[in-house]
DNA sequence: AATATTATTGAGATTAATTCTCATTTTTAT
DNA sequence: ATAAAAATGAGAATTAATCTCAATAATATT
């Protein structure tokens, strides 16, 4: 009998690059090997400190803003109006953010089928109130996380 | 018969600034009676405007920090990440925003009670998973208003 | 109502986040 | 291997917001 093993590999960064026609550079690679061992939502703060004396401060906006252009990084701002950079690598991941408003902690959160079926038929609804045509939709909540109760 | 006539009076900026014992300025007075006459959200650039030469800019931002900090003013930022002001007189009013995307026109939007309700429920699912615990939310819808539409 | 005390204002300096400029370096195309 | 095009680094420029401090206005006291 055979071992079946099927590992599901992470894209490469340079595959990332070259399947989106943008040239392999090294700051490229490297903010996206920092995104990609991270997987959760940085402040650009914290990434421009994982990345000192690699990547120009300069660069590195450019960087990010190059990734955002190609669709594989989101970017948002956390409640106290701090730019948040998520990896966006799977096109299609809608997800919401849950905040820590104590130590600014962002999670990354999925609603049920149902509820997102149920905010689609409220945004049917508002299309005709308001006469708009809504295109998109984000949930954000706002709490305290288990560390920052623990501590209090 | 008489005819009985109902008047909901707006409270006035001096009551409203009295009222939460706050010293009644000239500034605050003048920043209060444009977000009365507003009635909408509005940018802090779109103040400054209004107010040109009736309110110093440091004194614009110093006033608005006063009126958040007693709670009639709510603070936000619009998807371009620009900040959006926005009276809140009667304490719990929840709402939620509809952004156009290509002008940047606010609106505010109430949900139906029973979506207001899933949501609450699934927050506290989520509390439960996530170990938050979870005070609030806000729901953001993007599109395009009628108006952009009609242009396009 | 007049004065003393306290708080607020205006103007501009300061700070922080982000973008821009441009000479140099790296990448891609030939 | 070389030419052409694109990206980088360093620091200057820009923008939104806060801070400083002397002058002014508002409140409290007599």
């Amino acid at each position: 009998m055979q071992a079946v093993i099927i590992i599901f590999m992470e894209k490469s960064s340079r595959e990332i690059l070259s399947e989106n026609n943008i040239s392999i550079t090294n700051p490229r690679l490297l903010v996206l090997e920092e995104l990609l061992k991270t997987k959760k939502p940085v402040t650009i703060e914290n990434l421009q400190k994982e990345l000192q004396d690699e990547v120009a401060v300069s660069t590195l906006y450019r960087v990010l803003n190059d990734l955002k252009s190609i669709g594989i990084v989101k970017e948002f701002t956390n409640p106290e109006n701090v730019t948040v950079i998520e990896l966006s690598l799977h096109g299609d991941n809608h997800h919401h953010h849950l905040f820590c408003t104590l130590c600014g902690k962002v999670v990354d959160i999925e609603l049920s089928v149902s509820l997102e079926q149920y905010i689609s038929s409220e945004t049917k609804r508002l299309e005709k109130s308001s006469g708009f045509v809504i295109e998109d939709h984000g949930l954000e909540l706002l709490g305290r996380c288990y560390e920052c109760l623990d501590g209090a």
